[in-house]
DNA sequence: GTCTATAACTAGATAGAC
DNA sequence: GTCTATCTAGTTATAGAC
């Protein structure tokens, strides 16, 4: 392999394609903002950029392609805002709400066009599946974000919990965007509702686990986890 | 509303309507079974049905509206082959698991394509939405299995429990679904070693629920449950 | 080699005649 | 109910400029 010039590697990609390449990205943006995702048309991204269409596909191989620059830009957004929210608290509760809530907050502008996002993201082999291998960088923040939830807090666990506790956390997340991407109520109250309740209640779920008769729940728990992560 | 001709009234089909309607779902299911969603296009299906593509059309909305057939297919077999797994035994984790394989045996042959199957699923505003109106019917009849599982069984709870569970059960189903999607094994093995795990686990949660020191948090999931459906 | 553009292709969907 | 003709938009092929 001497593919050197391959355009995933910066070395070779030169400042004009990279501002081509954001300024298609600005564009589709602003156009899926706008518009949203089906009546953004390529043609009509790749005007707003003022390249051709045979250009933006240069740089993004498809229009699903066009979304990642949303999901990473949520992923940047949510990471700085859970950092400052996490500062004020070592409480568990309040820290674990703290970042779901924030995450409502910074994925609210984009909830509109949500519905095909996630319809891209939920398939299986597409790389914007939150399972997917290419999405393994973001995932692994986000799983760090629940790891300093758990760490930072007064939570007294044991060990054993404590280390599958982020992914755990992280898989509520995504059951939180699910429901998130399916609720139309106003500033998706009902979302944030939800994890007003649902925190307290894993808050107490956590702290059972040190009851003597939950033992073996909690180790069938993590022998799940783990033969399912292999 | 005078529209007695509507076509959703079966009374007013025609039966070269009908069988045309069938012809054209037949073409659709075989096809898709042959190249996979996306290879299969909507004139390879209209001529296979020996109709026009504008015909096929008048008969189904879009491309994605044949899938529900397939929907409606597991469903209606996976209730059948549920019904006969579940005279076996009144123990609630058999008859759980016996309801779980099942569906993994019934959907094997659709595995290949159930990513594209999953993705039209996956979006909010699609018919096909597990949590649609559209599907209330399948959701209702696939929740009445779990009812059964439930009331057949020896499993004592308490009655809120005994109410909520077949909706949770449910729940569960869909998150196994989810994991077979992503599930590329031989046989989809992981997913059934899934469920042979994850029955006993919640076998044992059930029973829990009676403890004292749990009353609170069965309190607490219930009225999640009662709040997130309003 | 990296970028960019034009023309053409494909397939889902619609309009309108019969 | 059924057809043909047409539209639309994602995508690709390919030629050529920097």
């Amino acid at each position: 392999m001497t593919d050197t010039a391959h355009r995933s590697d910066p070395a070779n990609r030169s400042d004009r394609g990279e501002q081509t390449r954001a300024a298609i990205a600005t564009a589709a943006q602003e156009l899926f903002r706008e518009r949203g995702y089906d009546k953004t048309t390529m043609r009509a991204v790749a005007d707003r950029a003022g390249v051709s269409i045979g250009n933006a596909y240069y740089y993004f191989a498809s229009k699903e392609h066009l979304v990642q620059a949303f999901y990473d830009q949520i992923q940047v957004e949510h990471a700085a805002a859970a950092q400052d929210a996490l500062g004020g608290t070592d409480k568990f509760a309040d820290r674990l709400r703290a970042v779901l809530i924030t995450w409502v907050d910074v994925a609210e502008s984009f909830h509109e066009f949500a519905g095909k996002f996630f319809k891209v993201a939920a398939e299986p082999t597409s790389p914007l599946s939150p399972f997917s291998s290419e999405s393994k960088g973001a995932r692994e923040a986000s799983i760090g974000l629940f790891r300093q939830v758990v760490e930072g807090s007064d939570l007294k666990v044991p060990a054993v919990i404590r280390a599958e506790l982020p992914e755990l956390l992280w898989l509520l997340q995504m059951g939180v965007v699910l429901f998130w991407v399916h609720d139309s109520s106003d500033g998706q109250k009902r979302t944030r509702a939800l994890v007003r309740q649902v925190v307290p209640l894993v808050d107490k779920l956590v702290r059972l686990s040190r009851l003597p008769g939950m033992r073996g729940v909690v180790g069938d728990i993590t022998e799940l986890i783990r033969s399912v992560r292999s």
